[in-house]
DNA sequence: ATCATTCATGAAAACCTTTACATCATCACA
DNA sequence: TGTGATGATGTAAAGGTTTTCATGAATGAT
């Protein structure tokens, strides 16, 4: 139970720090040394600055600049002695100083309306990976999808906190363009959720093709009943997933039954009820394919309540491949989403634009991979 | 496949830039304009400065700058007329600027080895939502355990990026302080794994508390004989929650049988390894006590693949309370870890250190709560 | 009426870079 | 030798804030 300790007091005796610096580089000049020059205020410890690389180095700052930025302008013993300087100050360049002039920040706001999904967090970090390689930062914003804290996060790129966006929120912040002509929207990229009457590119996996594929596999293990759980009017990833599998359905001459489609918003609890429901209705599929694995979680959990032995008795497909979906009983059969290459390609996607390069896609969708574990039994 | 739009053209006629401003100064004071003037180079939008408002509102920059942040010391007319001033011209303060002049960026850096881990990022949403709260931003950097992207990431302390910092890694950045008196530490807090041999503030869960509640609720439904699964020599927090579990035993007056305690790195795989060791071995528990949820679905899978009847013929018990905790069959019995409010508290108190506030705590250690679900069964 | 205070405001410095432009030396070529 | 071109470096101007100090007006006390 010891005290915390407080870290930021102030340091003395920094053998470079700037006010020791530029005091000598007056009194060289001649000229009287400043009232500064005794403060006190040396406060959360000085950094050595470029003046001081400079000065060691006996060399002028804009020198020391380009030693560091492009090197090969300056001369080779030049760029020695500028860089040993930098090691013996242990100087490292300001990025608030470089981000006010050159009017850029190496940051990108990513908006998120729940960061504790996990669907959103592996795609994180492909994002985060490929920022960093190409020595951005990354910040994240979470915003519920509320209207005032997305209005809020907008202050990051106002204020050039933040050079682009990265939306998962399926539509532009509030506040923002759609109120106007004058908001001139800011570089950015959308994942997972397409930005619907915007010119925003887009990132993310082909739900059609994926569902289609989902739904040709149930239909290639002999099912023709194939439930859709999870149709929703508001969400477009619903909605192209639910066309997949009319497509495939369609594809292999299966009439859609309309009470074979099931509404539910993408939750575990939404999968549950689909599945009492068609109980209920008493007009039952051989197979499930849910709109995406919490769903699918949701049917299994209902069935196995029943004592249903599974995959045997109904055969359940899922969406997305989340961590759990190989630990559920029956382990689940379901589409993979590449979601570290998502986050890289919307990533690279973004910074592409931020160099002012002009990308050839204004979607990047890319194939979800079948999975295939032990919901899914042959029938017939 | 329509074209990308690039969103950073210039943007013309817009009617309060800061060239327009200053030339019009330039020539009221009677001086010749600057060459500067005619300039096409008004990339990016001009947004408008400080200058542009206190020339609208006909006071001094310092004026709007205390009408922004220190309202009180301003008149009431001219807060007024800065306040339409800033409103007309759609000023934001360029918080690069600003960051550079007071030497705080109002960024904490987060630094984890994994941001996929669900543990993690429900823990984020806390941390974020506290810090938003407070006008706070949270930059997030993924380690992987990899020394060099530690040390990488630090380059957003050293150059003032980032103001305080967050550790999920339980051990000082590589590269910071441990090696030599040189690196002074900055304002920084560690979550979920405490940091050995080093001054750092601490908040996370109560582990050793928590694992003795868990035993002892095994013990009340009579179980005797109690497996440890996941002891570490490595990880405190492992060698924590098995010393909860063998104080409870202590407490209860049964002997640890050394047989009963299994090594595991908190993987589901190691689980099912350590129930797999426990058959061969045929020392058999009527319950196990997992060191976290993950490895007690290991176990899970393992008995249920050994058709076992759970939680009939052998109780589990988990820890965390992760997502699918409540989905698996059996539903796991746990321990809740109060994720959201480590993340406020850790966040709250890594503030109060950057305030220069000195926190009566070294420690925060919040309670588990314990989740009774379907996984353990009384005995005997 | 005079003086001391308080209050509102402005001028200018400081924060630390990058970069356009100027300078100066060197070298090649006519 | 003169002329250009080339290359390395320095000077100084932004970039947009916050804040110290100075100024001047208004207020209150004597």
């Amino acid at each position: 139970m010891n005290d915390v300790k407080v870290y930021t007091e102030a340091k003395e005796g920094k053998p470079l720090g700037r006010v020791w610096r530029s005091a000598l580089h007056l009194l060289e000049a001649g000229k009287r040394a400043p009232v500064v020059c005794g403060a006190l205020r040396v406060q959360h410890q000085k950094l050595a600055t470029i003046e001081d690389v400079a000065a060691l180095a006996g060399v002028s700052i804009a020198t020391v600049s380009r030693a560091l930025n492009e090197p090969t302008k300056v001369a080779d013993e030049t760029r020695r002695k500028v860089t040993e300087a930098i090691a013996r100050t242990g100087y490292t360049t300001n990025a608030m100083a470089r981000s006010l002039r050159m009017r850029r920040s190496n940051m990108i706001l990513i908006l998120a309306p729940d960061v504790g999904d996990p669907n959103f967090s592996n795609i994180l970090v492909g994002l985060e990976t490929e920022a960093s390689k190409r020595g951005y930062g990354v910040l994240i914003g979470n915003t519920q999808n509320d209207a005032s804290r997305e209005t809020d996060y907008l202050r990051f790129i106002s204020s050039n906190q933040a050079d682009g966006l990265i939306l998962f929120t399926g539509h532009l912040p509030y506040g923002f363009g759609q109120d106007g002509t004058e908001g001139r929207l800011p570089p950015m990229v959308a994942v997972n959720e397409p930005v619907p009457n915007a010119d925003v590119p887009f990132v993310g996996v082909d739900n059609f093709e994926g569902a289609r594929i989902a739904t040709e596999h149930l239909i290639s293990q002999g099912h023709k009943r194939i439930a859709f759980v999870g149709r929703s009017g508001s969400r477009e990833v619903n909605r192209l997933r639910e066309e997949g599998y009319r497509k495939a359905l369609a594809g292999a001459g299966i009439a859609v039954d309309p009470r074979m489609i099931i509404d539910g918003d993408g939750t575990t609890e939404s999968g549950r009820a689909a599945a009492e429901l068609m109980f209920v209705r008493d007009v039952l599929p051989t197979a499930f394919f849910c709109v995406n694995d919490a769903t699918a979680l949701g049917v299994i959990i209902s069935l196995n309540a029943r004592h249903y032995d599974l995959p045997r008795q109904f055969s359940i497909m899922g969406f997305d491949d989340i961590s759990f979906s190989s630990f559920v009983t029956p382990s689940l059969t379901t589409m993979k989403q590449p979601r570290h290459r998502i986050g890289e390609a919307a990533m690279e996607l973004l910074l592409q634009l931020l160099a002012g390069e002009k990308p050839h896609e204004q979607q990047v969708l890319l194939r979800a991979e079948l999975i295939v574990r032990n919901s899914v039994a042959r029938v017939g």
